[in-house]
DNA sequence: CACAACCGTAAGTATCGACTTACGGTAAGC
DNA sequence: GCTTACCGTAAGTCGATACTTACGGTTGTG
């Protein structure tokens, strides 16, 4: 669980990474993130569970209400992942560039040759 | 164009991820593509232009083919956000346990008390 | 000038998903 | 105990979207 494949599916939502990023400033309950959204209580309480199961979130019981706080595990997994996949996307990609320069070289011989 | 939100949806879907990650190791066309995948031709050409739209993959005509490669500027963007994002986040958590922490240290003093 | 290779787009379909209202359940205040 | 505050879940609805097949358009090849 907390997969990748969640944590891009919670953060695709606008919405739910409002929820998130009103998060990131501290925690808070699930009726104060519904009074500052335009949405009802419920929906944010969907989203917060689709957060919660992305690792991206946790959760705690504070008497009646249900506090939410932000999982840096969650947010750090992700950056990590993107991270080594920054190195290997952008190696291949200075390999096609030394590629095209070898390519355009040639062509500049060519041209000057005539 | 090319947001946050563009990025974060595009690499949402599972399928649209994975054309994502085989043009990681390098260009590739798009018959190419979808002979390594599960779908058709035409479904990976629509993956690939919502990559573009969000400014992750680039597209380049080659006669009758069309390459795309990885856009490093998009990933570097998302990055560049996440890492922003990591910091607040980091710190409104540690701020959290903080505060918790002098609780506990109350609770402590308490319980020790009696 | 056909012919073939390669591709994008249109159109249709079926599933997913974000939202709503309605309901039930638990903890705090009187 | 009874009411109030706060919340999660169920059920239903409507738009988004990920696929498919069908079609047309452009570029190399004989």
């Amino acid at each position: 669980m907390a997969d990748r494949h969640l944590a891009f599916k919670a953060l695709a939502d606008a919405t739910r990474r409002e929820v998130f990023e009103r998060l990131a400033a501290g925690p808070k309950a699930v009726g104060e993130l519904a009074d500052e959204l335009p949405v009802t209580r419920p929906a944010v309480s969907q989203h917060l569970k689709a957060l919660k199961s992305a690792g991206l979130v946790t959760e705690r019981r504070e008497g009646t209400r249900r506090v939410y706080q932000i999982d840096p595990a969650g947010l750090g997994q992700m950056r990590a992942w993107l991270d080594q996949f920054w190195d290997t996307a952008l190696n291949a990609f200075q390999a096609e560039v030394s590629r095209t320069e070898k390519l355009d070289a040639k062509h500049e011989r060519r041209s000057r040759r005539k």
